[in-house]
DNA sequence: CTCTAACTACGAATTCTTTAGTAGCTAATT
DNA sequence: AATTAGCTACTAAAGAATTCGTAGTTAGAG
């Protein structure tokens, strides 16, 4: 039998996504280009920008000869939604495990967390 | 060609991780019954947990004529991991980030706030 | 008008994920 | 000893994700 349809943007999605936030809209040409050196071949770029569009990730119009692909959803509504998941997934629908996890992360050292307290202290 | 493994827990994996974690340890039959009326079938379960035995998640014993599985990571590890992963990718490595979008997201009233502030306040 | 360069469309190939059927083994019960 | 209930081991299968080759199309140059 079968599985289900990701929720969120797959690795590859997200990384030509993230092209197509930063330049706001981007040829095929120049998302190879954005990319690392040899990182996808042209075709496999314009396969994955397909399926992006199928899932209306991004549209396209042609200009001249080649088509222009523009992201349909911001970066801030991706990483709303993969927050969705992780609260829903991981923590049990708890902002609180979410937060407590991240302060305990080895990314997260005294600098960020003085910063994050400043931050939430302003929050709503 | 071919696409990259998962390094988190997948969907399903973390389905049944989650009852591992909850029970400490537990036979193919108690996944089973401990999952929602006609979630799986037994030999899915069985499948799945030789995946995550593979993938080093978890390990077994035989205990009697069953298989006992126990969690080799927990729920704190996974939920780092992941957390990780999503710093890394959606979020630029930045977790000032992360909770700026936490706090926007629906899920997240003023009530959440204000006990996020409490927890905050009291941390490192 | 013909040729070529630049693109797109389509499909193939591979691996991962998920689900489940069935063969086979082992211990306990007649 | 034969049967059976309870498990595991294997195998299969199909959808999803990822990568890329190639055929086909079209606009512009000569």
């Amino acid at each position: 039998m079968a599985r289900r349809k990701s929720e969120t943007l797959t690795e590859v999605e997200l990384e030509l996504m993230d092209v197509l936030w930063d330049k706001g809209a981007a040829s095929v040409t120049d998302i190879v280009e954005a990319l690392p050196e040899e990182r996808l071949a042209y075709s496999s770029v314009l396969t994955m920008m397909r399926i992006l569009e199928q899932k209306g990730y991004v549209t396209h119009e042609k200009e001249g000869r080649a088509f222009i692909y523009r992201p349909l959803v911001n970066r801030r509504e991706a990483q709303q939604s993969v927050i969705g998941y992780l609260l829903r997934r991981f923590f049990d629908n708890s902002p609180e495990q979410l937060v407590v996890n991240l302060l305990e992360h080895e990314e997260v050292g005294p600098r960020e967390v003085k910063r994050l307290k400043k931050m939430i202290s302003g929050a709503e």
